[in-house]
DNA sequence: TCTATAATTCGATTATTATCGAACGATAGA
DNA sequence: TCTATCGTTCGATAATAATCGAATTATAGA
């Protein structure tokens, strides 16, 4: 049974979680865990190969953005809601309230599917 | 006399603001910049040399973050804290306050300082 | 006009990252 | 046990970025 690492709520760096946030790609997968929704690799369909999102998935959860749990063969993923807020009180709804209104949405969600 | 871009409150773009806060330096100017505080470069006492100094300002001025105005042979910086207000309700407020309880900025602020 | 100051630009180097396709690993269910 | 599904890992590539030192630009002031 993998064991995957979260980093732990004392351990989250600014610096990090910016960078982890600051791909469209990487908005996108958050954007759709907003209001406590779990979701699976494939429930994302991002305009990217399995093995790119998982790259992003893993960049997520390495920077404390997102808690990544198994379940048979699917990860199931959530935004760390409670650890983001305890150490940077109001980011993560600024960051996603400046997503529903930008035009990044809207850019990424009509790009092609690669197969 | 030197004209310098910055881009326009509409063309500001969520991931290119993210990726400018998302370094340690540049988290460092932007924070010295707090309360409008109008600096130069060679006020920030940055633990880098004078080209990559200049490397951040321009990501920073580049992204929409900062403002530049030039005054005798000096650059001066301020935050475009308006414009960040009106595309990205909150998230400036939050980073910088984030930043002021992280330990990122003891980090920078022990590091020797390059000639 | 000369010089000192402030900062940028340039070229080079090194490191990181985003991306893909192919191969692999783990689990559920027939 | 076999197979399909779900996702990761690996290796390669191309792009981007952080950093430095040296050269350059622009301006203020003597």
């Amino acid at each position: 049974m993998k064991i995957l690492h979260h980093p732990d709520r004392s351990e989250l760096n600014l610096s990090t979680v910016l960078y982890a946030l600051s791909d469209p790609i990487r908005l996108l997968i958050v954007s759709k865990l907003r209001n406590g929704e779990e979701r699976s690799c494939g429930d994302f369909e991002l305009p990217v190969v399995k093995s790119t999102a998982s790259h992003h998935l893993r960049t997520l959860r390495e920077s404390g953005v997102i808690h990544v749990r198994i379940q048979g063969t699917q990860r199931l993923m959530t935004i760390r809601t409670d650890d983001l807020e305890y150490r940077f009180p109001g980011l993560l709804e600024a960051v996603l309230g400046a997503y529903e209104t930008s035009e990044e949405k809207q850019n990424l969600l009509h790009t092609e599917q690669p197969t």
